[in-house]
DNA sequence: CAGTGTGAAGTTGTTCACAGCA
DNA sequence: TGCTGTGAACAACTTCACACTG
């Protein structure tokens, strides 16, 4: 018999990726019952706001160790700071940035990335109207000042907005000089040695999923 | 004996997402294999680009209806004629945008939305240092003149980018005057009528998924 | 009972195996 | 032989059924 193994050698329970997806939503649910005062909640509650199945929501907070209690539901204060240490929101991680148009500006002036654990060091161009401008305390540096400031302030993070075909050599540079993930979102596809960690944010999947439901 | 039914009432195969999600990554590459001038491709180098199985590639193209040829493989041309056509990206569907803040900004500067058939043709906010101003030729009105404007130049797609506790706020508005679809970028939860349709994008659960593969 | 928690069943999506074709 | 295309096997994810707990 084949059993079905979570497991892994480290003796870590993995988690399934759909369950990380959400977790930020349910997080965010979690802060607004906050602010409105409320200090329990259950998984039929949660369930019927995201509407889904309550089993799933269960399944999904017992990922992250949290604890509830038969007919009352789940601690919200306790459920926030348990997702949060979960899902690494309170370690500070830095990250550079690659290519400031208009969607880099806008991840560097987003301040809530910095409440979610990512710390946006420095950013990079090569437009020279751009150089040495400062984004929201963010300087952006020419992309051939990478290595030396790669050195003197390491990041583990990459995000990647370059336009058009330059993501892939940017990519390269990336991990030349200790980048250990790059968080792309060009449309492109970007090749990276087998230890580096690719996330692709692609907003146009997004769009092409509301088209369908529309038209079809 | 249960069999497996991918045929709906209508006689209309219906497309798995995930199969939705990556086909704008295929046409991004395409379009780069056109500009070098490479005319076919086969599933196999689609597959080995974007690290994944050959099959899953020929099943994901084989639902846009475009035939490859053995031996041969596609035609870069009429597969990204073909897709554009299937994702309605060669259709122009008018959107409102809801909240000029950074992010608004440069999803209203982002010139690659109207390319994929995206036209937002208005922006609303309650900042009266933002309304009446104009980003790429597109209007910021005050929240109160959307009642007219939907009226005057309708749009099926509302696209959700104000901060904090207001995006159920908006998004009723929005359904009160004929908003068919919701692009939400808030970690909100957003509740509507059952025939309104919510996409929601996240960037927290890509953060998520990011950090977590980083750290374990 | 009204809730959590979990093993089993069901469903959806991916990979395998192989038929067909030029 | 190299590649498309597809039904069957497999794996991942979600829902169901139900035991348990205060």
């Amino acid at each position: 018999m084949k059993v079905r193994n979570n497991i892994s050698n480290s003796g870590q329970v993995q988690v399934p990726t759909p369950t990380l997806r959400r977790l930020p939503g349910y997080l965010s649910y979690f802060k607004a019952l906050k602010i409105g005062g409320v200090e329990q909640v259950s998984s039929g509650q949660i369930a019927s706001v995201f509407k889904m199945d309550s089993t799933l929501v269960t399944k999904d907070l017992s990922y992250t160790g949290v604890k509830g209690r038969t007919k009352v539901g789940y601690n919200v204060e306790q459920l926030i700071e348990t997702i949060v240490r979960f899902l690494d929101f309170n370690t500070r991680e830095n990250a550079f940035l690659f290519g400031v148009g208009n969607l880099g500006r806008a991840l560097i002036n987003y301040q809530g990335l910095q409440h979610y654990g990512l710390n946006i060091v420095a950013g990079f161009d090569t437009d020279p109207g751009v150089i040495n401008t400062q984004i929201r305390g963010v300087k952006i540096h020419a992309l051939d000042d990478f290595r030396d400031l790669s050195i003197k302030t390491p990041a583990r993070i990459g995000i990647i907005t370059t336009p058009d075909g330059s993501a892939q050599e940017v990519a390269d540079l990336a991990v030349a000089w200790g980048i250990k993930a790059i968080w792309n979102f060009t449309p492109q596809s970007i090749k990276v040695p087998e230890n580096i960690i690719v996330e692709n944010t692609s907003i146009y999947s997004d769009l092409a999923v509301i088209l369908n439901k529309l038209n079809h």
